[in-house]
DNA sequence: ATAGTCATTGACTTTTAGTCAATAATATTG
DNA sequence: CAATATTATTGACTAAAAGTCAATGACTAT
């Protein structure tokens, strides 16, 4: 990498910690694409270098911590089923707490907004999810864990959705409850309840 | 109601018409306030007389339906556990469908707004639902249905955010599921498992 | 009949996202 | 090393649309 790149990725880098920063503190809507700039000390113009819209930076930033997520489920192989989705749900609920409310609120609000393309990365994340979700429970069938009869396809939809759901109400709650309270207690109770009925001991 | 009362009432029903139509057709960002005022057929200005910012629309529009159901909640007190909530599931669910997916994401997208107030009756729709499947659980409770020690506030969270999280789902899929099927298949299937550990029979 | 109320209007203001031609700093080539 | 090409940066500018408001006039109340 050369001067030039080097000095163009620190740019794209101060204008992200500028951005957290302000989202942060004040919300998607309070702040503008100045604010961001000057207190990343470029110019306007230069946001649209690295960003297509005001709204991607927010979904640049959100990218990271849940990206880990994807890396860590491929290397948990030997565990249990329900240990897996525990220590899926836990992960994705600790990067929902470290991301903070504001920018969990706008990345919803992004991934719900029609005008990002439908082939736009953070669109797909749900799918993405869907999928890395449906092999988990998949494996578990093939390994004898889980029944060969298991509706994988609706177990799969409900746990995202619960997942989702959970990180929704968060945000519309103002973040009046521990998000990842609420995860550890409904994995440690419900989730086997869940699978009760497919689990082979 | 005196003619010039019923001329307003008439021209907010014109304007909620005209945008319900509009935001069905074309999405939220994709229409202007001059385009809900040219089909309704009065000037700019008279939105602002029934709205205070463009988002409110939407939360009018989507209103009326989910208001319903509160009514019917209440007139379900024969009924148990089980059917109290699948029926209370289901109707929701009608009402995300039948809004349909452009007003069901802009909804999300303004409950999550934090440009509007926290006293804002749709940001408060959340803690609303929470209270009413509070009630549905703690009489229950009271009826002995349910035991004593049946977790309710833990319960509740779970449900609430299963319900919403099938909703932003739905939207975040681009509606590439039945939100009707699934929550048919959630509640026959794993409502009672669920709830197995708390029910006496 | 008169005064008062209030929904309606559309031109106007304001805000801010997003553009773009000019510049300057770095990289490449011969 | 000089000449040329590339590309990140800049900030003034444009565009779009949300939201305002003083003037109007149709209706209501007395």
């Amino acid at each position: 990498m050369n001067k030039r790149q080097k000095a163009a990725q620190e740019t794209k880098r101060k204008l992200i910690t500028a951005g957290l920063e302000l989202l942060k503190e004040k919300g998607f809507d309070s702040i503008n694409v100045e604010d961001i700039t000057k207190k990343a000390g470029v110019a306007k113009g230069t946001f649209y270098t690295y960003f297509k819209r005001k709204e991607d930076i927010v979904l640049d930033i959100s990218r990271a911590p849940f990206g880990e997520i994807a890396d860590e489920v491929e290397k948990m192989d030997g565990l249990e089923i329900i240990d897996k989705l525990t220590h899926y749900f836990n992960r994705f609920m600790e990067c929902v707490e470290s991301c903070g409310i504001n920018v969990c609120r706008q990345w919803t609000r992004d991934v719900l907004d029609p005008a990002n393309a439908p082939d736009n990365k953070d669109r797909q994340k749900w799918a993405y999810d869907v999928d890395m979700l449906k092999n988990i429970l998949n494996s578990a069938v093939k390994k004898g864990e889980l029944k060969k009869d298991t509706p994988v396809e609706l177990l799969t939809h409900i746990l995202i959705s619960e997942l989702y759901g959970m990180m929704t109400c968060w945000c519309m709650s103002d973040g009046k409850f521990e998000p990842l309270d609420w995860t550890e207690k409904f994995c440690s109770l419900q989730l086997k309840a869940m699978l009760l009925h497919y689990i082979i001991k």
